[in-house]
DNA sequence: ACAGGATCCTGGGGGC
DNA sequence: TGCCCCCAGGATCCTG
């Protein structure tokens, strides 16, 4: 599913297809319920408003209809297999189709999701989208994580450091995919313990994080396999894995075979040399 | 406080 | 071809 980076092309493919469209309708064209329910009184409340700005924060998009104080919000999680794309109305829905919206210029924006792990929901203003995030206590994007802070953080637990990139309260965006491929670029194992951590270890592994979502950002993201931007186009940093789903093949660095274990029901790939066990 | 497991879902792949 | 089990870019809730 979709991390950082797939949601930023997301966002960024978006951008131009949506900026300035006028939203005739919205429709539900299931009955099935996502993650967070689509309540239908939010129908009016989107129907003949103007696209202004389409944003990310960690993995939410924001979608502010209307300008400034007026705005109102589209607030999109994708889940695991959700997608957010403009398409042509005259193009047949997919599988799994479950909210439609018309746009003014002939083309829609689909929310697809298989799974249904991922939500679309309506916050009337900008204050009710950030009393959200603040509920959920989401945390500091990882482009914008303050070294000491980030520091503090770590040693001020004892959770395994994979746990703790997972963890959108900590940094948001992360998820297993970047937290393997971050793990492995700093050497560090990911069953230490966060307060174990060395200070420049720490600090190696904060600045593997900006640099493997940034390159994973440049790549269009990773599309294992139901991910697509929003224009439909797949990612490609995939093809750049040194971590991630290499179980059994060599380190790209030290040829040794990769090895996987389970965390907290998450696979976690690694190199037995290059991240040594605490 | 923290780890692990179950849960929400559908679909693809491997083994038999 | 079919069936069963395991697995999956997430997040949350419950248990010990």
């Amino acid at each position: 599913m979709p991390e950082l980076p797939e949601v930023e092309t997301v966002v960024r493919d978006l951008r131009p297809l949506l900026t300035g469209q006028h939203i005739r309708d919205i429709r539900r064209t299931t009955m099935v319920a996502l993650r967070r329910p689509w309540d239908e009184s939010w129908v009016p409340i989107v129907r003949g408003r103007t696209i202004h700005t389409v944003e990310r924060r960690g993995k939410w998009i924001e979608i502010a209809l209307g300008q400034q104080e007026r705005a109102t919000f589209l607030v999109v999680h994708l889940g695991m297999t959700g997608q957010l794309t403009v398409a042509a109305a005259s193009e047949p829905f997919q599988d799994h189709t479950h909210l439609v919206a018309d746009l003014d210029n002939g083309n829609q924006l689909r929310y697809r999701d298989i799974r249904r792990f991922g939500s679309v929901s309506v916050f009337r203003d900008r204050s009710e989208v950030d009393a959200f995030h603040q509920a959920q206590q989401l945390g500091p994007e990882p482009f914008d994580l303050d070294k000491s802070h980030w520091l503090e953080q770590l040693a001020g637990t004892t959770r395994l450091i994979k746990s703790v990139l997972l963890d959108q309260t900590v940094v948001a965006g992360v998820g297993n995919i970047y937290a393997d491929e971050s793990l492995f670029v700093a050497r560090i194992h990911p069953t230490r313990r966060a307060c174990d951590l060395k200070p420049r270890e720490a600090e190696r592994l904060r600045q593997a994080m900006v640099a493997v979502l940034a390159r994973a950002i440049d790549r269009r993201g990773s599309t294992i396999r139901n991910y697509v931007g929003g224009s439909g186009l797949q990612g490609e940093f995939q093809d750049e894995f040194q971590a991630y789903g290499r179980t059994g093949q060599e380190c790209v660095r030290c040829q040794t075979p990769m090895e996987c274990l389970r965390l907290g029901g998450r696979a976690s790939h690694f190199c037995p040399r290059c991240q040594p066990a605490n």
